[in-house]
DNA sequence: TACTGGATTCACT
DNA sequence: GTGAATCCAGTAA
């Protein structure tokens, strides 16, 4: 398997965010495919609106993790992208490929539709927390390069997310995968 | 220093 | 479909 390199998360948030579908997310012990993703730019909808310490690394940073903590118990795992510009690409849901029975266990679940089928849940299956935050993606937590999901295979959603009048950002599944987050 | 609300999930009706 | 859980970043004062 062949690390994505660095430049290769210098594109704009919503050029990664389908790319990133297929791809393939370690961390330790546990694998799994990319199936859902959502695009963060400079939104009103997004951290990068208004950069503060929290969302610096979307602006100073691509290629590396922003992870951070949400509703009083969340963690959010996000890939910084556009180099020179400001946005990230969070990472919604994932296929569980390895490490299953360790996601079962962090999950308390053993409903394998269950582990990673979004943001939060795919989170705590891998066990990612806030010491991930800023670090470069590679090594220990990285993404490995995988086809290209056809274009015809993408499915994009609605405008979700829509909060302060934004109408992106813009959510991208792999169509017909169980393992894509409910719809809200 | 004091509020407010959130890129969610789960249990319950 | 609705509401609770739970805590921290951001904002205003």
């Amino acid at each position: 398997m062949r690390p994505l390199p660095k430049e290769w998360f210098a594109g704009s948030a919503l050029e990664l965010a389908p790319r990133l579908l297929g791809k393939i997310v370690r961390k330790g012990s546990c694998t799994g495919i990319i199936v859902e993703t959502e695009a963060y730019g400079t939104d009103p909808a997004s951290h990068a609106y208004r950069i503060t310490p929290r969302s610096r690394p979307m602006r100073d940073t691509y290629g590396h993790w922003y992870v951070y903590f949400t509703y009083g118990m969340h963690w959010c795992a996000n890939v910084t992208a556009d180099k020179g510009g400001a946005g990230a690409v969070l990472i919604r849901a994932v296929e569980p490929v390895e490490g299953i029975a360790r996601m079962k266990r962090r999950r308390e679940t053993d409903a394998l539709k269950e582990l990673c089928s979004g943001p939060a849940k795919f989170c705590e299956a891998f066990g990612i927390t806030g010491k991930e935050n800023r670090r470069p993606v590679g090594g220990g937590f990285a993404l490995y390069d995988a086809p290209d999901i056809p274009k015809k295979d993408i499915g994009v959603s609605g405008r979700i997310g829509v909060r302060r009048g934004a109408e992106l950002p813009w959510r991208f599944y792999i169509k017909g995968s169980p393992f894509v987050s409910p719809v809200r």
